[in-house]
DNA sequence: GCAAGTAGTGAACACTGGTTCATTCCTTGA
DNA sequence: TCAAGGAATGAACCAGTGTTCACTACTTGC
């Protein structure tokens, strides 16, 4: 009564095949985006690139919107590291804060279509949760610093949360949006580190 | 052989009529795009709106991007003329700097549908190329300012350009961004404002 | 080898929204 | 009143794309 046959078991070997194509997809979709934008960025083209079939990009995702919100976070995410990463550098928090600077706007310049695309380029609502997101998480990396300045007393009274969306803000436009169309100039950086140590307060 | 009866000429009343029509079709669009965005903003619903048919749109636009274009061009022109005669008034450079900010300000909380549409909101190619122009429109404005600071010393050395795209870029940020979700927060203004004012070096 | 069941395929579908155009309605000057 | 021709209409058209699904190919355990 009980057909006690269970013919196929998804074994490991097939697991692993099943993961490198979900990787494949979306290096090719990152790939794409970095290049291109999302703009033209269709499944067909992220399929054709990954060499699979466009149905088989649904099997992996169950819809354009979380690919791409895939694409989008684990590309910001490590944006947010490196900035990150170089502010938590001991040091004063002019010095850190002049890092940080210096590290986003030094790798926007090095991929100034991925910038774009991550920070600037219309996207579709699933997409733009997501930047929503990590745009919170750029405010919450340069609100930290700020903090850090109004507790040691290097920086004047502010809202750290205002003064730090108005920095990243400040970052966007100077570098990222002038970046879209023209090419890149790296003359800005120290231009615009001493805009953004000036806004804060930290300029002495 | 050759009939002189001209029977139809456009007439005075006629193109006054014509002249309302595309007159309420940019108000219908422009009110839509105030009150609900870009998104889902479609011809038929501009024509619903201006009680005619949506034909009828396509007589005095040659397709969507010209309508939206205008739309775009008319409001944003009138922003920056409001903050450009804030500008204008008399006094220190800081305190024109001042103005100015708090102008953008409270314009955009006082609308803040229509200021997303105009700064940030996802358009797509016809009207990023008319808010390209605005965009340097309003750093333009800005770099007036820190020239003018300059010049009277009042403004340490800077690039105008590059600190007139980065104060540009903080107070859409700051403002708009966040008006896009979640209310008005009267309170970043002064915040802003003295952001601006030490960003390019006027706190004194 | 075989039955069971999953992975992979890609042509067809569906939906959206801008655009067109044959037709109707008006306006004009005689 | 009438012919001529522009203005207005809105249903139909079309293009681009995300998504589906009947089908094939493959994998598994016996």
């Amino acid at each position: 009564m009980f057909t006690t046959c269970v013919a196929y078991r998804r074994t490991a070997a097939v697991q692993e095949r099943l993961d490198a194509t979900r990787t494949r997809i979306v290096a090719a979709a990152h790939d794409l985006v970095a290049r291109h934008g999302y703009a033209g960025c269709s499944i067909a083209l992220v399929a054709e690139a990954a060499e699979v079939a466009t149905g088989s990009v649904y099997r992996h995702f169950p819809d354009k919107g979380a690919l791409f919100a895939e694409v989008f976070r684990t590309s910001t995410q490590r944006e947010v590291d490196a900035v990150a990463a170089a502010a938590a550098e001991p040091g004063s928090v002019a010095a850190r804060l002049s890092r940080a600077v210096e590290t986003f706007a030094h790798r926007a310049l090095a991929s100034p279509r991925l910038a774009y695309a991550l920070i600037a380029e219309p996207v579709d609502p699933g997409v733009e949760a997501e930047r929503l997101t990590y745009r919170a998480a750029w405010t919450d990396l340069f609100a930290g610093l700020v903090a850090d300045g109004l507790a040691s007393g290097e920086l004047p009274p502010q809202d750290p949360a205002v003064s730090a969306a108005a920095a990243v803000g400040a970052m966007a436009q100077a570098l990222v949006v002038p970046l879209h169309h023209g090419g890149a100039e790296p003359h800005v950086v120290p231009e615009l580190t001493a805009f953004i140590t000036r806004s804060l307060g930290a300029s002495s």
